[in-house]
DNA sequence: ATGGTCTGGTCAATCGTTTGACCGAAGGGA
DNA sequence: TCCCTTCGGTCAAACGATTGACCAGACCAT
């Protein structure tokens, strides 16, 4: 019950024993021999004090922080909530504390400096990090980093999720509806996602023996969607559907369908990728691709726990990847 | 260039000075006397070295460790997407370190333990928190905190935000639209905000010389946003605006709207309280009431920064709310 | 009686920084 | 010449926990 600054020293007073006895006792040290009362007196000192174990003292003497961070571009993008809430889920579940940051990729090796050393035992980077020199100042300070959802180009260290199956996903549900012109509403070209759907687009638009539909690129946001939108339907002949890689373009596809006059389902279908508890509430609702954005921080966290200095990881997490069909998606006119 | 682990010792050693040197250099200890070539051989050696000082023995040291943790119940709430960017950029302006961390509120203090002592100089508490006895864990512990958007019954330590005012300006808004039948559709009553908005809106009624239209409680919810509407709606004289104390109830409430046979804002208006991104996106847009969210955030932690182990705040921010107009209000039929 | 093993602990060095106390040399004033 | 400052640093004791090394006594076998 003592306000603050109970050391081990106190609690070893109590309880009338070395300090020693008392780390032993809290790190369940298999070495030591203790008598069951011994023990107890212990653990009775610590609860009587209030005792919890100074974290700072702990880091430097064993230099582990017991600690990850995840670093994502934009707390506003749902897409990362999802992450965060799974790597959370299994950092608690291997002991770790799990702390999520943002910073424009700029300002993240001025972060990283504020973080200094010593006070996270890996680093998740999510959807951001291949620039501005971070990973060699990562690699300096040696803390071990896995980029999540994204590809490093110059080091093997990754987890990405299969998008091309998702692209795959998307364009099977419209040739199953019976669409035949298929467009594309790509993410920039140097989203490492966008290209991954890009690709997979392709790849299943040649499997059901397709014509490529037209394909422009966006942002992945609403005004890029619109106007990506716009071009596509100024096409000769009209898409009856459109896979759009990115639900903020969709959401701009969305309006740039409306605003050509259109009805979505009736005119064009609409399916996107990542499955937001947003695309529901649009109108009409939206047809989506989900995938494991959680599983994906969960084995980011798995990963960094278990991995060596000089590992490398290149891995397409396998995981359920689902259509779940809304109001966006019908048989063509 | 060298990998990892330089200390302050090997900086020394290259520049040939005691470590006490070198640490007043970094501090810049303005009762150090040096010459300015030796000041530039010891810069020359931490950046030769890449040396960077190590967060745990300096948190051991000074018992500070610049790092403030800001919590929340649930990433994929938007709302706290803008408080958690004004609290770290407030963090990096005054040198600290920002981290975040979700929990359910049963496993908060179980997370605190795992964050241990010494390692956070003080918590944010937004939205949650009072629950658990976490809170004489946190004063056990001697760690500052203070509440955002949320009081704490017992001790006088938050921020917290007009919703009275705001409310009022939705209400003034609606009744200069012609309304006169403008109902309520509040969150569940153990919300703090939900209250202060509900009084805000009674307050406003009467200032207007209306009637208080019926009252509902929903939950912060799309599902209780139907629900409740669906009651509003069969009152015997049907409200022709109502004032949604939540975006995530108004995304349920037009949805019951819609259900009824009726439509928005043709035949009633719907006005809700926070300016997220996603209300632009409803179809009809969603008219908000935007408030300082990420002042919010940077009053915190300035706040936390400050604040005196014993001092009580209870400060209700001053900051613009504005009246964003989009389609879901109108003129009453 | 002696040596060996086990039990139940204790001792003390160490992690990397910070910071109050101290100190030798140079310069200045009386 | 002697004392006092100032300059430009150095010394060493913390901070709190961990952990390899050590040790006294009890017990057992030979």
């Amino acid at each position: 019950m003592k306000s603050s600054r109970v050391t081990l020293t106190d609690v070893a007073a109590v309880a009338k024993v070395d300090r020693a006895v008392v780390s032993r006792v809290i790190n369940k040290d298999p070495t030591l021999n203790i008598r069951p009362e011994t023990r107890e007196r212990v653990l009775a000192a610590i609860e009587e004090l209030g005792y919890r174990p100074n974290a700072a003292a702990r880091s430097l003497r064993t230099a582990r922080a017991h600690m990850f961070g995840l670093f994502i571009p934009d707390f506003a993008n749902p897409v990362y909530a999802e992450i965060i809430k799974g790597a959370e889920a299994e950092a608690a579940a291997e002991g770790y504390v799990l702390v999520t940051g943002s910073a424009s990729s700029a300002a993240l090796g001025d972060y990283m400096d504020r973080i200094g050393q010593g006070r996270i035992d890996g680093l998740l980077l999510a959807g951001t990090g291949g620039e501005s020199g971070l990973i060699s100042q990562l690699d300096r300070a040696a803390i071990p980093w896995i980029m999540l959802n994204n590809r490093s180009r110059s080091v093997k260290r990754y987890v990405i999720l299969d998008d091309a199956r998702a692209a795959a996903l998307a364009v099977e549900h419209l040739v199953r509806l019976g669409h035949r012109r298929i467009a594309h509403l790509a993410g920039p070209s140097r989203a490492d996602t966008a290209t991954r759907r890009s690709a997979g687009y392709s790849a299943a638009m040649r499997e059901a023996g397709l014509p490529e539909g037209p394909i422009v690129a966006a942002d992945y946001t609403p005004a890029g969607g619109a106007a990506a939108m716009a071009r596509l339907l100024a096409a000769p002949e009209r898409p009856t559907a459109v896979f759009v890689a990115n639900v903020a373009s969709a959401i701009g596809a969305m309006e740039g369908v409306r605003s050509a006059g259109l009805e979505i389902p009736r005119d064009v279908s609409i399916v996107a990728v990542h499955d937001l508890e947003l695309a529901s509430y649009l109108h009409p609702a939206l047809t989506t691709v989900r995938m494991p954005l959680g599983e994906l921080g969960r084995r980011g966290v798995t990963l960094l726990a278990s991995l060596k200095p000089d590992d490398t990881v290149a891995e397409v997490l396998a995981g359920p990847i689902q259509l779940i069909q809304r109001e966006s998606t019908a048989p063509p006119p």
